[in-house]
RNA sequence: GUGAUUGUAGCUCAGUGGUUAGAGCGCCUGGUUGUGGCCCAGGAGGUCGGGGGUUCAAGUCCCCUCAUUCACCCCA
């Protein structure tokens, strides 16, 4: 069983029914979902050139530094996409004027080298926004509205959404600079990581799970306290924003988001069923320079692989969204197995699904088989039934049974 | 990259260094000349993750390796 060719590479999974029904719910109600806000889908390769990663994220941000799946086959390094807006805004960008303005989602598998683990895969899945043009707090929250509506519409309940802010690009040295005044003073009471990350990324220090670092940064200002009055205007905008339109969110000036090309609001859904990788998805403001053009825009992504742990912490699962089980005939006799076929042939053209064994089995086995399959409905039909071309029906849930003409077991099928 | 954890049948798991490695569920066949689920009987199915070592003897002990799961780092 766990020999090595059978299995697929660390870190990555086959898909297969019944957990794969709840994707299939999942991207349709996504898909309805972006339709009803006027967004158009977009499918981007999944290998792009490395550059339009380390331009759009950050060369040095880790997941460019030591997580992307890289190689260079000719001329250009290439990569494939650990997340889906780089490539998106790539894509947008290309589209000059009209890609100002523009409205796309995506529904794709990313890619990043890490060591897996709950929640956490190398090959994991992302259903994605991107709106770009000029920022507006209205976009952003809009943005965090549609992402809401498609949680609710997934059925997910107890997902928690926490707002915070990123400022203006010029508000980064201050925050920068006042975080690490502020800190100073308390450099002996942080962990050795966070002594680390005062010089290379001090705000990794205000969400540092460890006990005394928490401590100190609960006596430090906020980031947002070092942050120009458009920073925190633009913010509260966007919250009174979400408020009129009834959704529950509550600023968290610690929160922190890694990606450098964030700007102004950013966002996280937690949810409390996930354990240590606790959000599901994020989302947030950002300015993508690429060439000579800086796309702004807004948008979100949410985690499959955790959506779906969340779905089935609020006891949501694959086996809610199995397709109905359609009908199962039943052969008896060589004879009844090529007229089945035909029959079989007959009802598929009519769209309903139908199966049947095409080895010559006992009935016993042949009715198992159909119960297994879950057929709300079994034709049987032996060398007497093709004779009269007929057909016995039974019906698997009350067990009850009629013989019918045969054209009439296809429109009954149809009808329902 | 770091630290733990687990690896025995399709699945979930038993198995004090000592015969032909077991159970439950699932699967197949029969009990019913043409009727599923429940029940009963029988059956198939195992490189004990892989490689090396210790030993008269290894699923069991040691080393290496691969993989799982969880956590760190970081992120969805």
């Amino acid at each position: 069983m766990a020999s090595n060719e059978f299995q697929p590479l660390q870190g990555m999974s086959d898909i297969q029914a019944p957990e794969v029904y709840l994707w299939r719910m999942m991207e349709e109600r996504a898909r309805a979902v972006f339709a009803s806000y006027g967004y158009e889908e977009v499918r981007t390769p999944v290998l792009e050139r490395l550059s339009v990663f380390q331009r759009s994220l950050g060369d040095t941000t880790d997941v460019v530094k030591k997580e992307m799946y890289s190689f260079t086959p000719s001329k250009h390094a290439l990569a494939m996409r650990p997340e889906g807006t780089a490539g998106t805004i790539r894509h947008l960008a290309g589209r000059g004027e009209e890609g100002l303005g523009a409205r796309v989602f995506y529904i794709a598998p990313m890619f990043r080298y890490e060591r897996p683990q709950a929640g956490r895969k190398r090959q994991f899945h992302q259903v994605g926004v991107e709106a770009t043009g000029e920022p507006n707090p209205l976009a952003d929250a809009e943005c965090i509205a549609l992402q809401k509506n498609l949680l609710d519409a997934w059925g997910l309940a107890g997902a928690r959404i926490q707002v915070s802010t990123r400022g203006e690009p010029s508000d980064r040295k201050p925050v920068a600079e006042g975080l690490r005044q502020a800190l100073q003073p308390h450099v002996a009471a942080l962990c050795e990581d966070c002594r680390r990350r005062i010089e290379e990324n001090v705000l990794r220090v205000i969400d540092c799970k460890n006990e005394g670092c928490a401590r100190v940064v609960d006596r430090i200002p906020s980031p947002l306290e070092f942050m120009g009055p458009a920073a925190r205007d633009y913010l509260e905008r966007v919250m009174q924003a979400l408020s009129a339109m009834g959704i529950d969110v509550v600023v968290n000036p610690k929160l922190i988001r890694g990606l450098d090309y964030y700007v102004h609001t950013v966002w996280e859904i937690s949810h409390a069923a996930l354990g240590a990788q606790d959000a599901l998805a994020g989302g947030g403001r950002y300015e993508i320079a690429l060439g000579r053009k800086a796309v702004p825009g807004v948008g979100f992504a949410i985690g499959f692989e955790r959506a779906i742990m969340a779905l089935n912490a609020c006891g949501i699962d694959g086996a809610q969204f199995a397709p109905p089980g359609g009908i199962w005939l039943v052969s008896l006799g060589e004879a009844a197995l090529v007229e089945n076929m035909k029959l079989a042939r007959d009802l598929r053209a009519r769209g309903i699904r139908c199966g049947m064994e095409l080895d010559a089995k006992s009935m016993k086995a042949q009715m198992r088989k159909a119960d297994r399959a879950g057929a709300e409905m079994v034709v049987i039909r032996g060398d007497e039934e093709i004779a009269k071309g007929t057909a016995v029906v039974k019906n698997m849930a009350d067990g009850t049974q009629v013989e019918l003409a045969l054209e009439n077991v296809l429109r009954d099928a149809q009808a329902g």
